[in-house]
DNA sequence: GCCCATCGATGAACCGTTTCATTAAATGAA
DNA sequence: TTCATTTAATGAAACGGTTCATCGATGGGC
């Protein structure tokens, strides 16, 4: 009676096959109209896309991606969901993805389990590449492999000097100087740095700061208390073994925001401190509730926007020429001005 | 003269084919070893193994899914990656999905085109399964779409009574009765509730709220404000709102964690209040932060991990039997005491 | 020594696509 | 009209697997 619309036949699904029988045509034209570039007549393609339309025909990507060797398929790996700045993140890194036309695979490497069974399941799916957010330095098997199968693997965000691979990041190094100089702008005379842990990012961002200590004061000794990870407990833990001292720092830079969070309330509850009075305070990412009243934590944000541009600018080249170079590209972070760091605001 | 460990051949990867041609065996037989269940001799099967490792080979998920008509993939579906709340249920649902073996695909909603050509892209990736985390009502296109294809599809953390679609949810009107019940007992008089919109996880917890008040003080006018959307800045404004009345509240019920925040800094920088003395705020998720020293949020924590693992148990049920009715199950949350509900804290 | 049952390996068909060498048709020029 | 040239559609062979009917070998029972 009524024409089979679009249900499955058997188990199956409505095939390119179906499609061609519609139309009395042959497999390789329907393949050809949903091919772009290829040689169809305007008619024919007309046809073929009404057929398509009415019998709810799609094309299975997978099936397509056996001839192209193309899954369009990134898999993004991250290891800290702790951390409130990697929504973001994945917010933008997946919308940027697909708008290219791909498909994000996000693979939580806090999986118990090995690295390795990771790294098989990843592989198993044909990824066109991979980009690591995970903040951490990258596993060597993990890079190994990539390089064994030809997959291009890009490291998100940290780029750390011991492996090869390509790297898309935030100018860490200035980030520490621009916190150095504010705080001296602003009258701040002890400076501290709460780092996370000996990470790349972390030390960099030290060094930047150090940098410009040095050049304003010559060597004199500056503090630094390391949180353990990224996490608000670790500010805390930090601000409290720092503040203890006997010279107390009057002005503190941390590795990132949720730290800085920690130390602030730390400042504030347990030594009764007023923020930025008694203490400036700056970090970096710019997350959520960093513009909250409750913080008003002055920042470096990284260009996540012109850096997820960027990587997946780079993994398209990597993806054409898998014998390219690797490739390190950096972005210098802005300075989201609040309160934190304003000890003379009015 | 050495072998040819794992390199590529031509542009393609070690297939089934080499370690069949490696062993003098027939593909079948490799297959079969690494099919769970398959007849193959022990001695064999080592002997696979051993070539397989040694040529670096890797069954192709893809292919296989061409037969088996299982991916593995499971499409998560968000739409509000503002709220931090969505970092938590991201992870807990990869790590889940990745330790049964399967794989996220995670879809961003925000995407500005049309639902349309979202719809398509997952379907053309034939996930096995769909969990849709928006918090928002679904999309009736999908829905009818997944039915087409018998894609199976959940709804995660939102139950709408409008859709037949299965559902794994937090109790929300229990919640809300928790909520009132707590501040009745820490001896608030003037309660109120605020929304986030008109979505029914907002209108359940006002629900659960008011069928306490009612209960205690008959149907006394409880001030009910929209956030508009599930932020921190919808937080402020509608605090703003509530507490220039003439006869403020003395405790808020707050639809979730960041509009609670949002409260909670309105309340005490632009009313001098005092939380929890002037005023007694809940909250709904448990979130980053709400432990903090700054909020020290009072809320309710939705079980995650036993609504994920119910997610997936269901999911899995829907894959096997796809003419299996759509299903509802609740969880109730725990309330999370912090002092943020307790005006008497010594 | 013979027959039957059992087990493991094989070969071919199939999954849904793309690709490319052919073929067929249509166009244009002479 | 004829022939050369372009254009469009076809058929078959991949792609990397799984599945299942079939076949051969092995071992046990008599």
């Amino acid at each position: 009676m009524s024409v089979n619309l679009g249900l499955k036949k058997g188990k199956g699904q409505v095939t390119a096959l179906d499609v061609a029988n519609e139309l009395g045509v042959s497999i390789s034209t329907v393949s050809r109209t949903f091919t772009p570039g290829a040689s169809v007549s305007p008619k024919m393609e007309e046809k073929v896309l009404a057929a398509a339309k009415k019998l709810g025909y799609r094309p299975n990507v997978l099936a397509r991606s056996l001839m192209t060797r193309k899954t369009g398929l990134i898999g993004i790996l991250i290891k800290d969901f702790d951390n409130p700045a990697y929504l973001k993140i994945i917010d933008e890194l997946t919308l940027a993805i697909q708008l290219r036309g791909l498909q994000a695979l996000v693979i939580n490497m806090a999986h118990t389990a090995g690295i390795r069974e990771s790294v098989d399941m990843i592989m198993q799916y044909q990824v066109d590449g991979l980009v690591e957010t995970s903040g951490s330095s990258i596993d060597p098997k993990l890079a190994e492999e990539c390089q064994r199968v030809n997959t291009p693997l890009i490291q998100f965000g940290y780029n750390s000097k011991k492996t090869q691979t390509s790297a898309v990041c935030c100018d860490d190094f200035s980030g520490g100087m621009q916190a150095a100089e504010l705080f001296y702008k602003m009258g701040y005379k002890n400076l501290a740095y709460i780092a996370s842990d000996r990470s790349d990012p972390s030390m960099e961002r030290r060094d930047g700061f150090m940098s410009v200590v040095d050049q304003k004061e010559g060597n004199k000794h500056v503090p630094i208390e390391f949180a353990g990870d990224w996490t608000y407990k670790g500010g805390v833990d930090a601000a409290s073994q720092l503040l203890t001292t006997n010279s107390p720092p009057d002005a503190i830079f941390c590795a990132d925001d949720i730290i800085a969070m920690g130390v602030m309330d730390a400042a504030r509850s347990k030594f009764g401190l007023r923020v930025p009075e008694d203490l400036g305070v700056v970090g970096f990412d710019d997350i959520h509730l960093s513009d909250s009243y409750a913080y008003s934590l002055t920042t470096i944000q990284q260009p996540y926007n012109k850096m997820i541009e960027a990587a997946l600018d780079l993994m398209n080249r990597m993806i054409e020429d898998p014998s390219r170079p690797s490739e390190v590209q950096l972005f210098s972070g802005k300075l989201v001005i609040r309160e934190s760091h304003n000890r003379t605001r009015t």
